[in-house]
Order: structure tokens, then sequence, then C-alpha cells
RNA sequence: GCGGGUAUGGCGGAACUGGUAGACGCAGUAGACUCAAAAUCUACCGACCUUACGGUCAUGGGGGUUCGAUUCCCUCUACCCGCACCA
């Protein structure tokens, strides 16, 4: 055996491979085929720059899922595009003076160079850039056929305004009240801005959460609560002036509890309803007040400090059940106008806000619920002199025709009275709001829209579609470029050719990824976003695979587009993603040098138990591993390890020992341990080359016949998780396979053919995995085919258990010994031998068992006297 | 504050629906090979007591159900995540 051979080379075969994959077009999606279709996707990558761990983790993922299931027979579809449009490439615009198409297509070139050595099973013909006419094209149709359809309208709103990046945000990206991308304090502001009517399907995208079986628990319960379903009623409240003279208006409040009415002491609108501005137009205090509550921010620091504020409008609100009783009307700054209806009635005893803000200005507070079985007058006595509401279940008092139900039926009693006397009416109400998704940048799509004076917004017709980006911007100045180009904007109108202007504003990016996985079912279709026949035969998405961090955006957000999508007839669709994987993050420690200045990996020296900056020796801290991020300069580079240790070391150790939900800790001593499994295997695969291959003997020796019951096994189980997304458990068992085999005695009889059968199952099962060394190992045996083309090895059930199986025996559920029964050993016989056992009878001392448990092919548990 | 999750050796983690806790790997220890190192191979590797045989303890803490609990129930603690004045 030559020095060559000893090593695995994978320096040149990894390349090798994937080339001869590609000129097999092995991974092209079959457009006809009588197989099943499997579409496997990874969310798509914004093209940064470079590719990071975060994006081998996440399509080493999805590769191992797309190879199992292609060699299990399906018709895979794994498409590969790009997320291209997006604030980062205007930054760069700015700091390198580079334009942002330029600086995303570079991208895009270099990080598609950088994926192909991971040897990824990706069907490249079907690429798609989000950045390109040919693609946003078509969601600009999409968009005036939302219009059409009444789920697009625009409106005058308050918007979050990041004043860092001159742009509305989405309630979706505002995180503590800061820019999700800027980390600054977001601003209120009224805008014109484009909605997407997403409310219009609260109900059905809450529903059909329960139908999402293969969906994390977790992100389903994230979209319930996003969703935020609420059942109460809306109350009419009619005003009066402090004169008590009756106005004619009313105001309309919102509740889940209107079995509490009785106990209501005041109303408080926000500070932005439509009563309170139009009330400050002649009252300067109040306009004072309103200006006021505009600036406090909405940061976590801010709202947890803020005190509830309130300002006395004078007028008083008449109470629904209580004939002649008036409430005082209040503008107060903790009532939100975005919720509801904008308005509250507050009842201090049984709500904390209510009950801060009643004993701040002095109001009643009058107890309706008592806590069951409680004296009610003593619970009302306490509830009334103290400072705590009673938020819990109870039974209502002090309240007319309520007085005895509980809180729910308290409930429906009170709604029904409420309808019955024109006051009111149940309602659900959703946290949902609408999608605002205007954005005043440059790159993404233009909004095709034109503003007319005397037609007003009119839809670009489909004719003059794409409305696409001018290529001679500039970014020297903050704010939208298209807004300050000279001759971009300014067009004739299309229905009466007068003089008017386009929309400047640009969609949220969001809006590409909300369909991008229709759109891969026809890539090249021109007149179209896809073929309807196609989307309907490739969606949904079995498999999507990606980060946490778009449980509610991008997820709710697609699911949302798949039903707008179906009402305007382009699909017939509700749920665009079959099946759902959020992948962990990988991290890696942290290091900080004395001057607080972070360190790089590559930079640090641990021999020796400190460590020291490798550069001038002086000494760092290790932190606790946190996510990979140039900020605190913990990464580490792919192209780097796939250069040293190849890609099938480094997908290997990404999918090894970290479950593929849970964060992953990147160590160099896990890659190593990687790469030394690959030439073990290596190695003992090619020791299998000059054994003749065929069907075990009939009759072989007991080692060899218990290996080849594990390889039976082992198949089984990898296939069961490898289904479950268990690829640690995979990895682990195959492992144990391999250990087996090569402690197995190949001198026995029947040794080499077990050996040959173990071997070449070892390189089926580790394909998906590590396929560049499977592929090398399957033409070291002998085959002419690729690996990629052999199917999953199959089971045989008869073989997956021994005749012979271990009973473990216990005393008094403590282990004492075990013993060898053949399979199907009656229960008696089991006890017997049990007893037998020396260290049984040892602790038994000598007295009969009380009782014996024997499960059958299990455990004896024998309960001592 | 509300909602959800997690807790197992020095480390990452196994243990299917209650049935031999610690698979697989990392790190470590001893040895073989080598002039030496790397690589590789062999053995050991939860804690404590014991020369050994063996025993006791042990799945965040406490309690319970059970012949038997990492697994089910109650309770406490710590950490993580999501939402956050949502009426």
């Amino acid at each position: 055996m030559s020095v060559s051979e000893e090593r695995y080379n994978f320096a040149e075969a990894e390349p090798k491979w994937q080339k001869a994959w590609s000129a097999g077009n092995c991974f092209a999606a079959e457009t006809s085929s009588s197989k099943t279709k499997y579409y496997v996707l990874e969310m798509f990558p914004y093209p940064s720059g470079r590719i990071h761990m975060g994006h081998v983790r996440n399509y080493t993922l999805g590769d191992v899922v797309a190879r199992f299931k292609r060699a299990q027979g399906f018709n895979v579809m794994h498409p590969m595009g790009w997320d291209a449009f997006g604030l980062p490439a205007e930054n760069a615009a700015l700091e390198r003076g580079v334009h942002p198409g330029t600086w995303t297509r570079q991208n895009i070139g270099v990080m598609k160079a950088q994926f192909e050595p991971l040897g990824l099973s990706l069907d490249w013909s079907r690429e798609i850039a989000t950045c390109e006419p040919e693609y946003y094209k078509h969601e600009q149709k999409m968009f005036t056929d939302f219009l059409k359809a009444g789920l697009a309208y625009r409106k005058e709103s308050w918007v979050n305004w990041d004043p860092v990046e001159h742009t509305v945000l989405a309630n979706e990206q505002v995180i503590d009240g800061k820019g999700w991308r800027s980390g600054a304090d977001v601003e209120q502001r009224k805008l014109n801005q484009w909605f997407l009517k997403i409310t219009h399907y609260a109900e059905d995208l809450l529903q059909a959460i329960d139908t999402l079986d293969r969906w994390p628990d977790k992100v389903r319960l994230m979209q319930q609560n996003w969703i935020g379903r609420s059942e109460g009623a809306r109350v009419t409240w009619p005003l009066q002036d402090a004169a008590g003279k009756v106005l004619g208006e009313s105001v309309e409040v919102f509740t889940t509890r209107p079995d509490t009415l009785f106990g209501a002491s005041f109303c408080a609108i926000s500070a932005q309803h439509p009563l309170a501005v139009k009330l400050a137009a002649t009252d300067a205090k109040l306009a004072d007040f309103i200006a006021e509550c505009g600036k406090v921010g909405t940061s976590t620091a801010a709202i947890e400090t803020a005190e509830k504020q309130g300002y006395d409008t004078g007028l008083k609100a008449e109470h629904p059940f209580i004939a002649g009783a008036v409430v005082p009307v209040y503008v107060a700054n903790f009532v939100l106008m975005a919720y509801g209806t904008g308005a509250i009635f507050g009842c201090p005893a049984h709500d904390e806000r209510d009950m801060e803000f009643a004993r701040k200005y002095g109001l009643a507070v009058r107890s309706v619920v008592a806590p069951e079985g409680e004296d009610a007058a003593a619970s009302s006595a306490k509830i009334e002199a103290g400072n705590t509401a009673f938020t819990d279940d109870g039974v209502i008092v002090n309240s007319a025709f309520l007085n005895g139900l509980k809180v729910q039926p308290a409930i429906r009693a009170a709604i029904q009275k409420l309808e019955s006397i024109g006051r009111g009416k149940g309602t659900v109400q959703y946290r949902l709001r609408d999608w605002g998704v205007s954005r005043q940048r440059y790159w993404g799509c233009p909004i095709p829209i034109i503003h007319c004076e005397k037609c007003g917004p009119v839809p670009v017709p489909e004719k003059d579609l794409p409305v696409t980006l001018p290529e001679d911007v500039t970014f020297d100045k903050p704010g939208n470029p298209l807004e300050r180009h000279p001759t971009w904007k300014h067009v004739k109108c299309p229905t009466c050719n007068a003089a008017a202007v386009r929309e400047t504003d640009t969609f949220d990016t969001f809006f590409e990824s909300s369909w991008y996985f229709a759109r891969y079912c026809s890539p090249h279709l021109t007149d179209r976003a896809f073929d309807k026949n196609e989307a309907q035969s490739w969606l949904p998405v079995d498999q999507y695979i990606g980060g946490v961090e778009h449980a509610v955006l991008h997820l709710l957000y697609s699911r949302f587009f798949t039903r707008a999508l179906s009402d305007c007839g382009y699909l017939d669709l509700k749920e665009p993603f079959a099946g759902m994987f959020t992948q962990g993050m990988v991290c890696h420690e942290t290091y900080r040098a004395a001057d607080g200045a972070w360190v790089e990996p590559g930079n640090v020296s641990k021999d020796g138990g400190t460590a020291v900056r490798i550069s001038d020796g002086a000494p760092v801290t290790v932190g606790r591993s946190e996510k990979m991020s140039k900020s605190k300069k913990n990464t580490v580079d792919p192209q780097a390890i796939i250069d040293t240790f190849g890609a099938d070391a480094a997908r290997l150790f990404m999918l090894s020992d970290s479950p593929p939900e849970r964060d992953l800790e990147w160590t160099d001593a896990g890659i190593e341990g990687a790469w030394r499994y690959l030439n073990r295997l290596w190695r003992l695969a090619i020791a299998a080359r000059d054994i003749v291959p065929g069907p075990l003997p009939s009759s072989m020796d007991a080692a060899p016949t218990a290996v080849s019951r594990q390889v039976h096994r082992t198949i089984a189980a990898v296939g069961d998780d490898l289904e479950r997304f268990r690829f640690n458990s995979a990895v682990a068992r195959i492992r144990e396979l391999t250990n087996s085999l090569a402690d197995l005695d190949r001198t026995a009889s029947g040794g080499d053919a077990v050996y040959r059968f173990g071997i070449e199952t070892v390189t089926k099962l580790v394909g998906p995995i590590a396929p560049h060394l499977a592929e090398e190992v399957w033409q070291a045996l002998g085959h002419k085919t690729l690996l990629v083309d052999t199917p999953w090895p199959q089971f045989d059930p008869s073989k997956l258990e021994d005749d012979v199986v271990t009973l473990a025996v216990q005393v008094n559920g403590k282990l004492r010994g075990t013993i060898s029964v053949a399979k199907g050993t009656d229960k008696a016989a089991c006890e017997t031998a049990a007893l037998a056992l020396p260290a049984v009878q040892k602790h038994l001392d000598g007295k009969p068992p009380r009782k014996v448990i024997v499960v059958p092919e299990k455990i004896v548990n024998i309960v001592a006297a």
C-alpha cells in the first residue's frame, strides 16, 4: 500500500467529485417525473460579502436532507438564490462610493464561489437574485393586483421612524423601542404609507397554525402571541361637556372585561386619538401634554420608568348600564392608539394600570369582583383600601344584573346586555397590525405608483412594468436618492396624461422574501411571477430551514403572501412551508485584551493554561461563548477551515455533537476530531477493496453475525434519525458501526463478507454528511457509478434483533446482575433464572421474594421481603 | 409583568412511549510503535469507600406517585428566549 493511499486526499477528491456531480447534472430538479417531489429550502442568504459559519451550518443541514431524500428516490428540488436588496448595499455606497448594484453583484459572485467548495447539492439552474428587474417586476405586478383586491392601501399614519437610517420600520422591526439594524431610539412620525392588509387574514393565520404540525412549537407559539387574539367588547360612552350638556358625540372603548363595567371610574383616550387632537386645537395645555407624550421614548427603560400621566379633558362619559352616572374622560400616555379603539374605560379595582392611574388622580376604586369563597364585603373593602388590583377569576358583586355570576358568564351577559340596549358589541381584537411596506430607500423594489394631482395615486399600468431603479444616483446626502433624482420621478399620469410624480418609496425587503420560494418553481418565466401548475406541483416547501430570528417576521409575511396570492389567482394554497426547522447559532469563545479590545481566535494561543495574544504576547481574558460576530471578533472563516480540513470535515463537525436546533460551540478540537474520523473511515474502507462483494453466507460465526445485525440496525436508526433531524445521533450511530467494523475479526467465518457489507453500508449512510469522501470510497470499492445515484440502503426488519436478549436483574430497583435468555422466554423461566443469580440470593438474604416483576425482554425486578 | 424553554461526568451531548444512566465524541491518563515528534494502535476515564471482590452515592435543590423515575406530578432555584402599558 502506498503512502498516498494511507491518507485521504480531500484537496484532490473534493473538487473532482464536485465536477463529476456538475457534469452529471445530478442536482437539477426534474420538471416531469414519476417520482414524488420533495422541496428542500434553506433561507436564502443576504449577499453581505463573504460566507460565515452560520451559512455553513444552515446549508449543510439542508444538504443532508436534500441528499438523503434524493437517495430515497424523491425528485428533489434544492434551489438557491440571493436576498439582494437591502440597506448594507447603500451603506457600502456611502462609505466606498461604489454603486449598491455593483457591490451586491460582486458579493454574489464571491459568495457563490465560496459555496461551491462545500459540495452542496444545489440546483444552480434556478438561481435568482431579488435585485434584478426580472425578479422584482413580478412583485410590482403583485402589488397592483393586491390594490385591486383591496389587500393594499395607502393611509396617513403614525410610523416608527429610524432617525439614523432615515426610514420607516415595521412594528416587527422595532426591538425594545430601537431600530433592529441601527439600534437607534425609534421616533413616532406621521407619514403617508402603503400598507398590506395582513389583518384581513388574522383569524385564518391564527387558526391554521394548528395545521403546521411539522413546525417547532416555539415558532407556532410566537406567531400565536404575535397575532394576539383577544375576545371582548366595544362599548359606546356618549359625551357631555363639563356643565353636563349632552354633546351628541361619543367615545368608543375596547375592553376584554365588560364584566367589570360597574367598577368603571374613568375613561382614557390615547394622545393620538382624534378626539384628543380635536380638543387640543382649543386647549393649549392639552396640546402641550400631547407633545410631551410624543417625546417619551418607547425604549424598555423609558417604558419601565414612565409614570402614568393623564390630562383631565373636563368631558364626562355616560355609563352604559347606570342611568345618570358619568365618569371623567382623560387623555393618558399609556393608552395605545394602535390597539383596539385607542380608548379604554378604567376599572381600578381589577386592573393594575388603572389602579395606579386612579391613585395618582384620586379617582374612585370600586370593587366588583370578589375571590370565590371569600366574604364579598371584606374583600371589596380590602381592594378598595389598598393599591393592588384583583385581576383573578371570581364572583361578580355590586353589579346589578351581573351579581353572583363568575367572570366568564358575566362577560357574556354584559355583552348581551350591551348589544340589546345598543351601547356596545362583542368583538374580537387582534394585536397584529397591517404591514407597512413603504421604505424611504434607494436599494429596494420601486413601488409602482404614480401620484397625480387630479387622479390621486395611480398604479403603473402592467405594460409599463417594471419600474426600474435609475443607475445614476448619489449617496452623499442622507435620505432617499430617488427623491432628489433630477428626472426619474417626473412622469405623465397614466390616466389623464398630466404631469405627475412617481412614488419614490421602495418596498420593505421582506416583500421579496415573501414569495421567492414560489419563483424557484419557474425561475426563468418572463411574463408571470411563476407558473401556477409548476408552483402547485412543487409547493408547499417540504422542509424549510433557517434561523429562529425569522420566526415571526419572514415566516408570517410568507404565510400571508401565500394567502393573498391565492386570493388574486396566482396560487391555490394556504401554507407555503409544510415543514420548518429552526437551527441554532454557531458560537465561539470570546477573547479580550486588557485594554478591552476583542481579539480574534486566530490570534490567541492557549498554551500552558493562560491565553495570550500571539501578535504581542499580551494576556487575554477568555470570555463566554457567544454567537460569532464581527463586532466581538470571535469568527472563524469557513474558507480557512475548508482549506485546512476540507468541506467534509467541516460538514461532519457541524452535524456532530450538538443537536441542530441548539447552539453549536465551534472548537478546533472538534473539527480535528471530525477530520480524524474521515481518515479512519478511509483507511478501513480501502481495506475492503479486495473482498469480492456478494451476499452474506447463510452460516457465519457469532461475531460476524452480530455485526451484520448491527448493520441492519444502523440503517434503520440512521434513517429514522435523519428523518427527525437528529443528525448528531445519526453521526454517533455511524461511528458506532465503524468501531464495530474496525474490531471485527475478518478471519472468522463470514468475517470478510460482513466487513465488506458493513463498509459499503457505512459509505452510503455517510453520503449525505460527507459526500466527497463517500464518493471517493465508493469508487475505491470498485463501483463504476456515482454514489449520489445509488439508492439508500434497505434494512431487513427480521435481522434487527438478536435471538438472545440480556435482561437486567434488579433487587428492590437496584441492579444486581444480568441474565441472557432466548427471545420469547416466558416470564416464569426468566424469574427462575434471575433468582438463581448468586448476587440476587445474597441480597434476598435467604428469604423468599415478596414479589417479582418481569417485563419481557427488558427487566426482572425482585422485591425483597 | 406575561408567555415559553432548559438544567445529565472536566466539556458537547445519548437514553424510543417509566425499565441496565453516561451511547458517540472532545479533553485527559498510561502504554505500544518511533532517534524524536506527528499520525496511528491498545487500555483506563462520574464521585466516594475498598489491595481486590464489591459497595454507597449520583441526572439543578426538596417532596410525591411507582416494584422501578433523567423520564410523570407538586414545589423551589438558576440560566436562556419571545412579547412587553395590547386594556
